[in-house]
This record gives structure tokens, C-alpha cells and sequence, in this order.
DNA sequence: CTTTATTTTGATAATGATTATCATTATTAT
DNA sequence: ATAATAATGATAATCATTATCAAAATAAAG
């Protein structure tokens, strides 16, 4: 049974409003704003809870920190090996599909149960590119 | 400059001849039985340069612990929800091309110099499946 | 509205993978 | 050979994440 928090609520509501696909220090730093005593456990526990449901996105990235993504539009990743920030390039629905297509062709390749998957391009930022 | 070491070359062999994805500690195990007094450092010293110099792929799983691919055909990886096993799956040059081109597309949509991809997917493999 | 049961929290200790340090050893250049 | 430099192995340090646990918050029952 799963019981309401104020604290998972504003954690949601903060990763879903934010664009920057934040670690869960970044997170806590924020938050603190918002209720001055959260425990970083807690955010711990409730990104990891969220991922579970689906509710968020869970991010490996090159140095090894998680980050988490609340968009819910299709699209895919690209990590600038410059800045180190995270880009989402969306995807129209039917590029989306298409994609999704296929993966799934692929996966049927060695008789798996697709399921989800995630795409992380890398190079350099636009404005990484520039200097 | 860099300098020939009996470790690296053992290391690089190994993960070229390995297709189960090893980490670190996996390595070390393995490599104890050729070089016995062989050190961890060693190894996390020598995967991160063969990364470097792109003779070798790092993979990020869902548990956080890296794994080292030295397979050098064109292929994704697809990791499975239930034994944590990580699956290739080969692409043909057609496949690789196509795909590459279509990333190549989507990275142009937000002005990004594209240089290369790692795609994962996941769900149930083969064996998983049937139970 | 209490009382009880259960979950979540915040603080903090523990864990575990990776990185840094440094004296010693191996490799390359002179 | 000798000197210069890079790599190694051992181990300490780091740091993100997880586990533990008493206290607080939430939900259910009376």
C-alpha cells in the first residue's frame, strides 16, 4: 500500500517541471528551498520509487551520476562531451514509431520481450561545437 | 607517450575475447589465474584508457556498475529485467548505416555534432521469457 | 475524535565501486 | 649501461547510493 508524502509530491512535481534532468543532489538543493529539513535519503528513495512506477526516467550518464527525467514526450538523449549537459531531441510520433519498429525487429532477433528502451547519442552541443 | 605493459595487452585480450560483458571485478578474477599479482587499480586504470583510445565500449546497467565490451561489430545491447544478462545484438551493415543515419537526422534537429550512440534496450530475454 | 497499525521520514552509519597517492618496477630513449 | 619516464600494485581516500532505526505522518478502525 502506498501511503501519500508531501515530500515524493514535490519531488515529482520538481523533476517534471524541471528540463535540466537533474542528479539527486541537484534535486536536494532545490528542494531544501521548499521544505527546509528533507533528508537526502528521502529523495533517494523516492526517485527510485518513481522509476519504478514509471513515473520518471532514470538517466546513466558518462561520469556515473544519475540523473532523472520527467518528460513524458517521446524523445531520446544526447550528452555533450564538452559541457556534460544532457539535451532531449524529441521525436515526432511517427518518427517515434518508426524507431520503436524498429527495436523491436531487432529485439525479435534474439527472441527477447521488448520492452523499453533508451537511446543516448553523444558529441558536442551546439554550443560546444562553436569553440 | 604511452608505454607497452604486459597488463594492458592481457586486459584488451581478454575483453575482446570475452562476450559476457565483464566488469571490473570480473576482469580481475579472470586475469588473477595469468598474472597473479596482477591489482584492481590496474585494471580500472587500463579499461578507462582503452575506452579512451575507443578499443573498448563502457556500458552503463541498471545496477551502476560498469561493464567492458570489446566487440567490434556493429551492434546494440539489450539487457534483460530479470537476470541482468546483457545480450548483443548484431546489426547488419545496412541496419548500422540506416540507423546511423537517422541519428544523424535527429542530432541535426538540435545542431549537435553527432559522434556516436549506445542503445539499450530491455525486457525479458529468451530464457526469462519462458518463465 | 481517539486509538492502533502501518508507512514514510530524517539522520546517520555502512557499503561498494571507483579514483588518487606513492614508492617500486618495467619500459623506452640516450 | 644509464637516465628518463611511465606503469604497476598496494592501499587510502572519495563519493554516490543504500541500509538502519527511532520519530513523525498518514490511514484505518473503533
Amino acid at each position: 500500500m502506498k501511503k501519500y508524502s508531501r515530500q515524493r509530491e514535490v519531488i515529482l512535481e520538481s523533476i517534471k517541471m524541471r528540463r535540466d534532468h537533474p542528479t539527486v543532489d541537484m534535486l536536494y538543493e532545490d528542494l531544501k528551498l521548499q521544505i527546509p529539513n528533507i533528508g537526502i535519503a528521502t529523495i533517494y528513495r523516492n526517485v527510485s520509487e518513481l522509476c519504478n512506477c514509471g513515473q520518471i526516467r532514470k538517466i546513466k550518464c558518462e561520469d556515473g551520476v544519475y540523473r532523472y527525467d520527467g518528460n513524458e514526450e517521446n524523445h531520446i538523449h544526447f550528452e555533450c562531451n564538452n559541457c556534460h549537459k544532457i539535451f532531449d531531441i524529441k521525436l515526432e510520433e511517427k518518427e517515434s514509431k518508426k524507431i520503436k519498429n524498429e527495436l523491436q525487429n531487432l529485439a525479435n532477433t534474439i527472441n527477447a520481450e521488448f520492452d523499453k528502451q533508451e537511446i543516448m547519442l553523444s558529441g558536442l552541443c551546439e554550443k560546444c561545437k562553436k569553440q
